[in-house]
DNA sequence: CGTCTAATTGAACGAGATCAAGACAAGTGG
DNA sequence: CCACTTGTCTTGATCTCGTTCAATTAGACG
């Protein structure tokens, strides 16, 4: 999160939500002039911090500007199960804009910067901008869609390629926001983080993390991610990334 | 599917997907008419049809009227993983309407019935039509929030409680749009494919069937499954209905 | 230099998979 | 009406991937 981080420009708000956005549609200077009037404060908060727990009613939902957040249930006994990994540029809880009460946690994996968007200006969007209102509903699917992935990858990939997979996911997302480097990327979590992502243990990630090491395909260490070798990490995960819908079309 | 189904008035497209939408929110009049209006054709398919290949660039969305539809993807080994199975109500392919290029398979369980709904008129509903947009993007969020918990299902919770939380959600559902009796409903499906709606294999689910009829807790056979004590299978799967969001607010 | 938290490693265990063989029901054709 | 498919369900035996339990090491920090 440091060197990296200023690609973007770290004073835009909007920044890395137009790369985000751009990326699958065109986002008129309209457009991204009402989004950057929807913004009414911006918030910091540090890392382990919950951001929204299950059940609350929310008014406004959050766009992340700095940091990684991720969307998360917990089991009666304990066990926690990460549903989504969150960068820069995701529209946190665009999804509590219409569920109203939401049905998961929301926490700080890392120090986060964060803006917040207060849903009657949301519903102002839906209803004088319809093409924005699209992206905007657009972006939730993006979600779905990484949800479903999500469910491929712990119902019927090895240990391995779930971990292969998902750090195939976060560079591939990274990069698109001008957060990852050539075949590196900085992922300031613990193993313990990445076991709750893929339905693991800590355990069994450490080991797995080592056998991708030693077979020199990628390296996670240190909060960082080395690639080694994209391509056969890419084969090791049956990874395609069709699923986050990178083409640039109307929406 | 054949006494219940009379439940619902078989002759009005619109019957189980306005008692879905009215259990969370008021749609007017108007907002009905439009919706009756959207849909252009009706079609039928018997069991085991692909509606939707994966990769497919849709200029249609369908509304599920009659029988048992998946979405699902495939491992490169044949591997399956149904990622929701969708009922009466549904619609099915609103995520395409913005996708565009769909990233997973669609295919009839049961011989179905539905309507399709041309993607250009689900744009001037968006342009025309605020409210009635915001709850077609509800919608699909629903969709979202069933994958979490189905993430949450097969990340955390044991083969039981899978099979058991996938029968609790699918009874919820079909009462709501009046397809579930008293403890009962008509689920005509293989034991496979609740394996791959669960991340199993179907020996084991046949296993966990067992146990779950020895212990009455509930009976799937024959394509019906029988209730034996809700409050205990819900306990069993730590079923809470809050992720269907069955709180009728405006949204 | 002691204290915490996270990473690492080993050994034993177990849930669920895999392999293989029957049982059963519903056609289907002779 | 019976022999013969065919597909699904069922059950047992064995194996394996990932878990669990437990102990050690490594870093970071005051």
């Amino acid at each position: 999160m440091t060197a990296e981080t200023c690609a973007i420009d770290r004073d835009d708000p909007l920044g890395a939500l137009l790369l985000k956005l751009r990326a699958r549609d065109l986002v008129s200077d309209e457009e991204e002039q009402v989004l950057r009037e929807s913004i009414a404060e911006i918030r910091e908060l540090p890392a382990g911090k919950p951001i929204v727990r299950a059940g609350t009613i929310l008014s406004e939902s959050t766009l992340l500007l700095d940091g990684l957040v991720c969307r998360y249930m917990d089991m009666a006994d304990g066990q926690r199960q990460i549903m989504e990994i969150h960068v820069a540029g995701d529209f946190l809880d665009l999804h509590g804009f219409l569920l109203k009460r939401i049905d998961h946690n929301v926490g700080a994996m890392t120090p986060v910067r964060f803006a917040l968007v207060p849903h009657d200006r949301l519903r102002r969007i839906t209803e004088e901008y319809p093409h924005l209102t699209r992206i905007l509903w657009f972006s939730t699917l993006l979600d779905a869609a990484m949800h479903r992935e999500k469910i491929l990858s712990i119902g019927r990939r090895s240990a391995v390629a779930r971990i292969a997979h998902l750090l195939c996911e976060l560079y591939v997302r990274l990069k698109l926001v001008g957060l990852a480097g050539d075949c590196r990327y900085a992922l300031p979590l613990k193993q313990v983080d990445l076991a709750d992502a893929t339905g693991l243990t800590s355990v069994h990630v450490n080991r797995m993390l080592r056998k991708l090491r030693n077979d020199e395909v990628v390296t996670f260490r240190g909060g960082e991610v080395l690639i080694h070798d994209w391509e056969r990490l890419q084969r090791l995960a049956e990874f395609h990334e069709t699923y986050l819908h990178l083409e640039r079309r109307p929406r």
